[in-house]
DNA sequence: GCTGCGATTGACT
DNA sequence: GTCAATCGCAGCT
């Protein structure tokens, strides 16, 4: 089955499948590659509160409700970009948010666009610092990720053991939304950001 | 047109 | 543990 066929279904079913995917980035000319470590899924119109898609379709989520496995990139709190792969089930929204992942590759470019970081291992640990050590901002958003090439690529690798797989709510994520378990990340692996309540 | 706040982070007590 | 930074979107007047 082709990689991208994989992306159609909802995003919470496919959010575990990319877990230990690797994301390569040449944006800037520098490639630095990642592995999925941690990834929330985030539902449709209607369905899912916690969701940007959850009203209706705007400028801003349009890539949401587009086909399977591009980018929708967008912008928050004034300062930070965040990165999702788009899936869909058959005439919905959704998208899974990519939290963290450990860079295998590009150690000295990634380190160079976090020079705040404390450690390897916290160069990619949040879904902001993610994209900032990959070099993404709004000008990837509606670009395909399975674009020979483009300048992010997403391979994905065979589905990883379910014991090495831990479940809980979605950071960050408060409200009617709260409750559902939607984020999913590698057991044991250091790069996994802290979990934390929505605020208040 | 105006206001509130967010799928966050880093600095600070 | 708390809090400011900073801006576009959403919702209301």
């Amino acid at each position: 089955m082709a990689a991208i066929d994989l992306l159609r279904g909802h995003a919470a079913d496919v959010a575990p499948l990319l877990l230990g995917a690797i994301l390569t980035s040449d944006v800037g000319g520098r490639r630095v590659r990642l592995r999925i470590t941690e990834v929330e899924a985030y539902g449709g119109a209607g369905e899912d509160p916690g969701s940007h898609a959850f009203r209706r379709q705007t400028p801003r989520n349009a890539a949401m409700f587009g086909p399977p496995g591009r980018a929708y990139v967008y912008f928050t709190y004034g300062m930070h970009w965040c990165l999702n792969v788009v899936t869909r089930p058959e005439g919905a929204a959704g998208a899974v948010l990519l939290r963290a992942g450990e860079v295998v590759e590009g150690l000295d470019a990634a380190r160079s666009r976090r020079p705040s970081a404390g450690s390897d291992r916290d160069l990619a640990r949040g879904p902001a610092r993610l994209t900032t050590v990959l070099g993404v901002t709004g000008d990837l958003d509606g670009s395909s990720l399975f674009w020979s090439r483009g300048r992010l690529r997403l391979a994905l690798v065979d589905p990883i053991d379910g014991s090495r797989m831990g479940i809980s709510a979605r950071t960050g994520v408060g409200g009617a939304g709260a409750g559902t378990p939607w984020r999913f990340y590698l057991t044991e692996e250091p790069t996994v950001s802290p979990y934390r309540r929505a605020a208040r």
